[in-house]
DNA sequence: TATTGTTATACTCTATAACTATA
DNA sequence: TATAGTTATAGAGTATAACAATA
């Protein structure tokens, strides 16, 4: 006799709902600058992920991926003009990544639209973008 | 002469690293639960998308994905016996997809861990998550 | 002629394992 | 022996196009 109802709170859901939204419109708006550059969506993650010159096996890490899969990955930048494998003196097995002056140029491009130019945000005064800020560093760092 | 500095301001930075944290964190929350129930990804957005039965065609819109995606898809949750397909009495070109018993269980598990239990949002008091709500209520919705 | 769903095929993303060249 | 990167191969996820049945 009881009814299946009492589903989560409607609240709770809104909550969460709105949070992917939000995330979701943030990433689509990347990815579309990204692939108006040529870039997949992996390739775009690398490019805005690399900052110092550092070996394959960090952006691996960063990616979260596989090492075997940054071969390819840096291929495409590499023959894209925007990334350079360089030679480590101290050890030769090591290939430096560096971005190249267009990767750089294209890297601070995705960073604008990634954070200037994200959607939504920009709709909330400076005092409630804080107040947002606040409440997120709290719910997922309650320690700080 | 001109440093390369001056970057995006790293408040909003801030701001936006957190709203995809908090929506990676709540992501990968549902799809581990998802997948000891031994559902990939698509497999679990499509049960948490069923709700009434609907032609296979309603399944392929909320997923943003093509028909015929979904034809392997369905393939793989009436092998688990979650969903049914149904014919249907008025046009014989339709199927109706149903969720089993089985299925409406695992769909109520999944809201149940996405919602009720979605990370972070605990660590925020009632008053705390309303105020959350509201900022991307007027964010994503300025209109409203 | 248009639409629902399926099949066949191919492409992207990613992982595992075997290999090389160093260390 | 262990590590950085590459190659070869395979498995998901998804799309396009051609098709069958029905409208």
């Amino acid at each position: 006799m009881s009814e299946d109802v009492d589903g989560p709170d409607p609240a709770r859901v809104e909550t969460v709902e709105l949070v992917l939204e939000l995330s979701h419109a943030m990433t689509v708006n990347l990815l579309v600058a990204a692939r108006d550059h040529g870039l997949s969506p992996p390739q775009a993650r690398a490019v805005l992920g690399m900052t110092a010159p550092a070996p394959m096996r960090d952006l691996a890490e960063h990616l979260a991926c596989d090492k075997s899969h940054v071969t390819g990955l840096v291929d495409g930048l590499e023959s894209l003009g925007l990334v350079a494998r360089q030679p480590d003196p101290r050890d030769r097995r090591i290939r430096q990544l560096v971005l190249t002056d267009a990767g750089r140029t294209l890297r601070d491009t995705l960073r604008v639209r990634l954070y200037a130019q994200a959607p939504a945000i920009g709709n909330l005064t400076g005092a409630e973008e804080e107040q947002l800020r606040q409440l997120l560093r709290r719910a997922l760092h309650p320690t700080c």
